[in-house]
DNA sequence: AATGAATGAGAATTCATTCAT
DNA sequence: AATGAATGAATTCTCATTCAT
């Protein structure tokens, strides 16, 4: 094994530490002691490997983002060649539990918190919004053209899109009790299905489960 | 003035100054001195105050939370009688920049960060979630019984508003070059006029600036 | 006691501790950690009345600067106003074993040790040099004038005059087998009494006492 | 090439790494890796030519001992047989460019600042300062003799000028500005010519520059 | 009621040293 | 012979909390 490549491996070791270690004990009090003993690596290590603990972090944002548009984009391209299997691709992908397992949820939204101090957190974040945001719209375009939709707001569908998936991992976070992975998907599609009902309205299955769920 | 006031006043003015530290300088870099300096008192001050920070930072969650539904509530009362109306005057509310300024989104999401290892703050969390999903699932109930519409799925939809509200304050967090308070009022009309087209369609202004916006 | 004056005097004690600490250890092995324990305090008090350990390093070489030129000053003061027996004073001064003692040299070796990568111990330094040739250069001035001696580098004598002083003190930190307080004194009487022999031949006691140090 | 050759040509190498980055960066601030780097070697090297940190000091202070007096000892023999020849060779020697250049005199500095608590440099620097000690007073007895000085204490005189010479370099170091290494070969010819006036006389260079140089 | 001095535990970071390769 | 990854002890600095005044 070159030694190159173990450098690789440390770092993607410790950023999965990192993951773990944020999930379990949170952001404040995560401590670069905790994050050596997760990866079972002594405690001088992180240093050796980033060159401070901010670092690992922005190191840690963007694996996070890397793999979340990994994944997205994995899903839309098994999805077929359909515009509305895509976006539904991108539902099923977005509350998948290996993206929207409470452990990430919550190491995306303990990012979020901190964003608006950290310059870098917010670019990676930017970034990946405006890049979600131009392909949700281009499925919205290409549905609504194949579907003789007139007059839509197209920005507004995507954005909106977009913010609810956001604010429905959200209520994962805070409101587990009342919300499932299941009713996410179910509200996402109900959404699409108010702007493309042909594509949409079958998929948006029944209401019966989230109300079963809020009893 | 007596001494239970004073201490009222002098928790009031604690509760403001921690919520003005988060914002200048975020959830991770928080004093108690920085927030004793801010409230231009002493630095031993807050531990008389409060039995801890955390206790102090509870009651600003707490207080945050009581100052957003009072200002939703009162833009409904003012709104007349008409849901519609009603709703519209949330969305208003909502993106107000007394309640959605940078200031305040920062804060929430700061400790919505924080929230899924405090359960202080889980607990207020899912409480003001729950609260304002009843508040809008009532609305729409409302508008769908005047306006004659069958077979929606109002437990979806509306907590895929408010889901929709909670995510375009992350973008007006994260992404503020893309998304404007008035981009963000937009995109929640054009989503009630796509579910309730004859109450909203008229609100949800045309796209144009939308689209500057974004250029 | 007022406030004010506990600062003064925790100041001094942290600075007095700091000395202490720097003659026991060295410059090279001294912890906040020692400091604070030389000083009858917690730990982190150093932080508390200093910004930081460099800060509390400059403190305590502009405390041992101001002390070493008050001794000095009050000697000559003291000296009545023969510019011989001023000179004579300095002398006497400056290896006066409230001065010259080994704790004091040691120190101020240690920081000239460091002196010429921290801008602040040089400014220091060259100031209490600059302010002593000025001295020693009117004494010589005065000296010269009254004893009617003709054709001298003033300036050449008074700062060989102080490199002197400085090397022998050298030489009692390096060399203190070879070298006693005493010596040095004579050391330097009998460089004055080479230059103005009518003041000082009396003054440069017998050789013996050397040879017997250094036997 | 032979093992012990490799092992003494490594040894030299990094101890002169040892003295760039003392020179560069200060005793403080020393670290193995840094003298790695600047030997162009790995960094675990230095506890291979070296029992340790400690170790690699006191042999790159023995170097720099072996160095300055080869230097002297090289100078004096090249200055004929003439004691007050080979006087001024010590002098001219000693403010050389090679020897009393900034970055020596930094490091010896550095090494006379620490030593007190190292017996190890002490005794380096006791056997330098002995030598000096004996060389000198030689020199000044011979001359003493063939100019027919009487009653003069040739110890006194001796230790003297060592002692100058070392104050001279901490003027070098400390304060540049007011001090250059030909006004310290003057000062030191000054010196000498107060006391042996025959010999220096002319050697003591008219005051004037010292003055510019003050200016 | 309020102050701010003092404490001490805890964290990031540095770095000499070791050692497998 | 040489490398550089890994260790873990040591150090500075921060800060919530306490408490005498």
């Amino acid at each position: 094994m070159g030694r190159a490549e173990i450098k690789e491996i440390r770092r993607t070791q410790l950023i999965e530490a990192t993951i773990d270690v944020i999930a379990r004990r949170g952001f404040a009090a995560l401590t670069l002691a905790d994050i050596a003993k997760a990866a079972h690596l002594s405690s001088g290590i992180v240093n050796f490997y980033f060159r401070s603990k901010e670092e690992l972090l922005v190191a840690t944002l963007r694996h996070l983002a890397a793999s979340y548009e990994r994944f997205i984009d994995e899903a839309i391209a098994q999805a077929g060649n359909e515009p509305a299997e895509q976006f539904a691709a991108i539902i099923e992908a977005d509350f998948d539990p290996r993206i929207a397992s409470r452990k990430h949820v919550t190491v995306w939204y303990a990012f979020w918190g901190e964003a608006r101090w950290r310059p870098d957190y917010l670019e990676i974040c930017a970034e990946i919004s405006d890049r979600f945001f131009v392909q949700t719209r281009a499925l919205c375009a290409a549905i609504a053209e194949r579907g003789g939709y007139r007059g839509l707001d197209l920005d507004a569908i995507a954005r909106g899109f977009n913010a609810m998936s956001d604010g429905l991992w959200l209520d994962l976070l805070t409101n587990p009790k009342a919300l499932s992975r299941e009713d996410a998907k179910h509200i996402s599609f109900a959404y699409l299905a108010s702007v493309f009902p042909k594509e949409f309205a079958l998929r948006a299955r029944p209401p019966q489960p989230v109300q079963a769920a809020n009893a």
